[in-house]
RNA sequence: GGAGGGGUAGCGAAGCGGCCAAACGCACCGGGCUGUAAACCCGGCGGCUUUAGGCCUUCGGGGGUUCGAAUCCCUCCCCCUCCA
């Protein structure tokens, strides 16, 4: 009786602002086994090894993993060293270079170490899935091939609609999914957790588990989240991205940027804190909050103090920041008369790409010299170092000599 | 093996002999406004410069025709569709 009440507690936790979980009752069974047993669940989550920085869409998905850590159960984070050869699907597929083994684990040490901000390493196990897929013969991919058909696959929305418009689907896309699947089958996985975006492959694994007699695992996706662009899922290939390695200032800014639309989402995935306390407050106030919150969860408090005072100093009162980077400015680009030219200035400075990139921030009014706005190519400003120079809004650097 | 279609700036997508450094949309950058780096509006968005109908490098690669080519021809590479 305890154990029922306890799985309905556990599930209506684990679907709280999911995606799709399914099937349900699976989920209901596996708890119920688990707990009698005393046997922690093992939930697998697939990691990319080609990228060392995690984003918040990343923290969306691992906290969900947290969750079922603090349930009891065991994350088994598998990193796919072996299948990024291959690519997911998802996005175009190029061939990818191979990595070496070196990469792969400063990749990997850099992911825990954003990962376990998040995660508790103490119930977490790391796989790498070149462990068993790296064993398996051409024959035994054969087998493995043999047991999904075309047609199923083809039911894949991105495959579907690749097929449609004629853009080119490789073999050895469809290899991936089995890969994944295959995942599964070797770590023994009763849940496996993504994106929504992988709902697909998810889905696969657990035909491939039943193929190989095993008990398919609960398949438990999450919304993507929607990137500081407002419009696409936050990608880093995207760049509309926010890094959980980020300095807070920047964290702080992002999330500020957002817009307003986005706000129940972030509230609702990445943090504890329920729209409806906040959804009447002022929406600055309400965003000010979100981002104090998420900051929080990587930088600590300290961090969000830091990244809130940072916002309101520079945007709110449009004062100068406390800390600006020094860069020294060439003796050459002094004139006798101890003056620079402004384009050189701003070229000094490293914000700008080009000198012609340089010029257009100037005419379009987005260069201050020590607080005073410069909007004439030719002119000149004496150097008394320390000069600051402001590009754009948020740009900044102090000029020393 | 055969027939046809296509490769244009970060992405999507126009252009199909000069007015094309290349329309438009998105992203991005700057300004205005503001409640923030929301929204909205305006501008910019290859590089260099003595800022000029200036110069240089761009429209898959190479070669040609032409006073002039992203636009025409040849050739190579890559992609797609249909037929076999």
């Amino acid at each position: 009786m305890e154990i029922d009440s306890e799985v309905a507690r556990q599930i209506s936790l684990i679907e709280k602002d999911a995606e799709t979980l399914l099937p349900k009752e699976e989920l209901a069974a596996k708890l119920r086994r688990s707990l009698g047993e005393g046997k922690p669940l093992r939930v697998k989550l697939g990691i990319d090894p080609s990228a060392p920085h995690l984003t918040l869409g990343h923290a969306v998905v691992l906290r969900k993993l947290r969750l079922f850590q603090d349930l009891g159960h065991t994350a088994v984070l598998v990193v796919g060293d072996f299948t990024r050869l291959i690519g997911d699907p998802s996005g175009r597929s190029r061939t990818r270079e191979p990595m070496s083994r070196e990469e792969i684990e400063r990749n990997m040490a850099s992911y825990k170490e954003q990962a376990f901000l998040i995660l508790d390493p103490k119930r977490t196990e790391v796989r790498y899935n070149s462990e068993w897929l790296g064993k398996l013969s051409f024959e035994d991919v054969i087998v493995l091939s043999a047991k999904y058909t075309v047609a199923r696959m083809l039911e894949r929305e991105d495959f579907a609609r690749r097929f449609r418009e004629g853009v080119p689907i490789t073999i050895m896309e469809f290899l991936y999914p089995l890969a994944q699947a295959y995942d599964s089958v070797a770590i023994r996985a009763d849940v496996e957790l993504g994106g929504s975006d992988q709902r697909f492959n998810l889905l696969i694994g657990r035909d491939i588990q039943r193929e190989y007699g095993q008990d398919p695992q609960v398949v438990l996706t999450m919304p993507l989240l929607i990137g500081t662009d407002g419009r696409y899922a936050m990608s880093q290939s995207r760049g509309n991205y926010i890094g959980l390695s980020e300095p807070p200032e920047e964290q702080f800014g992002k999330i500020m940027s957002l817009p307003d639309e986005l706000m129940p989402q972030y509230y609702a995935l990445l943090t504890d804190v329920p729209w409806e306390e906040v959804r009447d407050l002022h929406p600055k106030e309400a965003k000010k909050r979100l981002a104090w919150e998420i900051v929080r969860a990587f930088h600590g408090e300290e961090g969000a103090a830091r990244g809130k005072a940072h916002f309101e100093r520079v945007f709110e009162e449009r004062e100068l920041p406390e800390a600006i980077p020094e860069v020294s400015l060439p003796p050459e680009l002094v004139a006798k008369d101890g003056t620079v030219g402004v384009v050189d200035l701003v070229v000094a400075t490293g914000l700008v790409s080009s000198r012609s990139q340089a010029r257009r921030l100037i005419e379009q009014g987005g260069v201050q010299v020590s607080g005073q706005r410069i909007v004439d190519l030719g002119s000149r400003v004496r150097f008394q170092p320390p000069l600051v120079v402001r590009v754009g809004r948020r740009r900044f650097v102090r000029l020393v000599g």
